[in-house]
DNA sequence: CTGAAAGCGCTTACAG
DNA sequence: CTGAAAGCGCTTACAG
């Protein structure tokens, strides 16, 4: 399908004048006169023209271009994230190009590279569970990154990485998590932490012992189970942590990483036939769309991914703002949290 | 920030060769001396250097870029369609470029002005909800968009469009999903369609008539309500057609449009304090992700949009094979439907 | 107010 | 096997 575009060239001749002054009219110049404007805007109308984006990116310092980059798109807390960035950027006159991180790797694309290539005037680039073996190449993979195009960082940010950020503040999710369960009267609180916390020692542990001290509540080593943050691998960090416990000695409340793990909990456990909330409290994180419609509908702490996404894309906007901001998070109460009876 | 960028220029210099070799080592062209070839890529390396794809957009016809436009990535429906269209096209080498339908008319973006002045080598565009009355403006869109690059449309085809496509049988889900409530001796089953049939005459209520005459089943007016494919507007269909209604008149079923009104009617039916399945069978359609997650998890027509995705991508590699491709559904069921009691 | 010309960073015949 | 040169479609000083 071969297809001929209309150059500036061919508006130009149309119109009876020079390439430059089409160019002119087009970016809505001043220093046209009228008559010659009119003409040139009525031969653009009619054959419909358009300016290569590709050329103008050539000549041009700026693409007026950002780039995303998400582990996948598949937790609509990413999807939440995107649209609030989509949607700043293009309130601004720019545009958004996303790169799904797991589909990239699926694909054996490297995001350097891809990134590298198109110009971008700037990147969000969103981590996700990066172990301490991984944070060398990632360090490196940022570092190439911001020689051509600023970076701002998202997601769960591992310790000492020195770049300009905007995140929700975890500890403060799970801190804030332990002490409305401790509230509740629960003793036996789990935390599923979302990571792999041998390799990289990430908050969401720490702030979980600090908030069971502060409710003088025991620290139980069975209690704490790390994995990914997926519906599937909730579903089996619950199954790991009940069997090696008796019973008896099973948590009444857990605590999830994420809505998903929380979903993944909330399934893994009606298969064993426990009765939510009354058996086992759940908690979620991140307060994703569908919390409302599970069974039973999810507490979880909001994290404001929408702003997440905004407030990236205006420090991008804004070069004088790149600080590593932190966001609060926001208790949502729905069912899936019952009182210790007494 | 101004980022100084290496360019084929500073390579050729530092290699002590000309652009053109250069050029012919960066596209692995044979017909390099493997000595120049050595050098070449030691100096690519050693300065990381990526050629501008807005550069290579300009020499060549082709940028090895697709487009996809969807309605709204909140419904995961959508996500899987994008991933499914994003895989294919990266394993052949291109890359997928995503416009949030929604959110470009937000912003006050135009389709067809964004899509062409980005030279995109093809375009996915997934339809939704056309009435009648934008039928026209959206047949002048796509025959402009089309003039610039190639199109296959997908989601849900208002009929009388001329365009290659790729889409589920829309008449065969409802379809199916009738003669499966009629088996389960429903009487009472009520469609939720999704769009204003007044409008536009789609498929749906067609075959929903067609079955449930098939089935002997009555058809009753009240059962059919209308309406936009979101969560929220499902709890809205509901509501209105049961307050048309006196109790013993409620249907006993109801078949949605698709899983995000299906869950807005499971809430609102909840609300109510309706239990299901054993009061209300509800049937979704898609079969999203979180279907297992509902309470109760929802029965669903899956419509493989990933494969859609999938499929759209190679009609815009293979030219040749551009027709009207509709995909077959499947029956997927779980807990939100009962037998009626006899 | 308008145009001629250089330049953005590549690819692609065309010579040699 | 390698290079000089034209060209892709724009923008941007620079003249006038």
């Amino acid at each position: 399908m071969e297809i001929e575009r209309k150059t500036i060239y061919d508006i130009a001749e149309h119109a009876g004048v020079s390439i430059a002054t089409v160019s002119r009219v087009m970016r809505g110049e001043t220093g046209v006169s009228a008559k010659t404007r009119r003409k040139v805007e009525e031969v653009i109308t009619r054959y419909n023209y358009q300016p290569s984006a590709y050329a103008r990116g050539l000549t041009q310092k700026h693409t007026k271009t950002y780039g995303i980059i998400l582990p996948k798109l598949a937790n609509p807390n990413y999807v939440m994230l995107f649209e609030g960035a989509y949607d700043e950027a293009a309130a601004n006159g720019y545009a958004m190009s996303l790169f799904p991180w797991e589909n990239m790797n699926d694909a054996g694309l490297d995001v350097v590279e891809v990134l590298s290539e198109r110009r971008l005037d700037g990147v969000i680039i969103c981590l996700e569970f990066i172990g301490a073996d991984e944070l060398e190449t990632w360090r490196n993979k940022l570092t190439a990154i911001r020689q051509y195009m600023p970076v701002v960082l998202t997601g769960t940010m591992p310790p000492g990485l020195d770049f300009p950020s905007v995140t929700v503040d975890l500890s403060e999710c799970v801190h804030k998590s332990v002490e409305y369960l401790a509230k509740l009267g629960h003793e036996r609180i789990a935390l599923l932490g979302g990571f792999d916390e041998q390799l990289m020692p990430y908050s969401r542990d720490a702030s979980y012992r600090k908030a069971l001290e502060e409710a003088h509540l025991p620290m139980v080593d069975q209690y704490r189970v790390f994995g990914r943050c997926t519906v599937e691998d909730g579903k089996r960090q619950l199954d790991e942590m009940l069997s090696h416990l008796v019973p008896s000695q099973w948590p009444t409340a857990i605590i999830a990483a994420n809505d998903m793990v929380a979903f993944g909990v909330l399934h893994a456990a009606e298969g064993r036939g426990l009765r939510m909330p009354e058996d086992l409290s759940v908690i979620g994180c991140d307060d994703v769309f569908y919390t409302e419609y599970s069974n039973p509908p999810l507490t979880s702490m909001r994290t404001r991914q929408t702003e997440i996404g905004c407030r990236a894309v205006q420090m991008l906007l804004d070069e004088s703002v790149r600080g590593q901001e932190t966001l609060p998070c926001e208790l949502i109460v729905r069912r899936s949290c019952a009182q210790v009876k007494g």
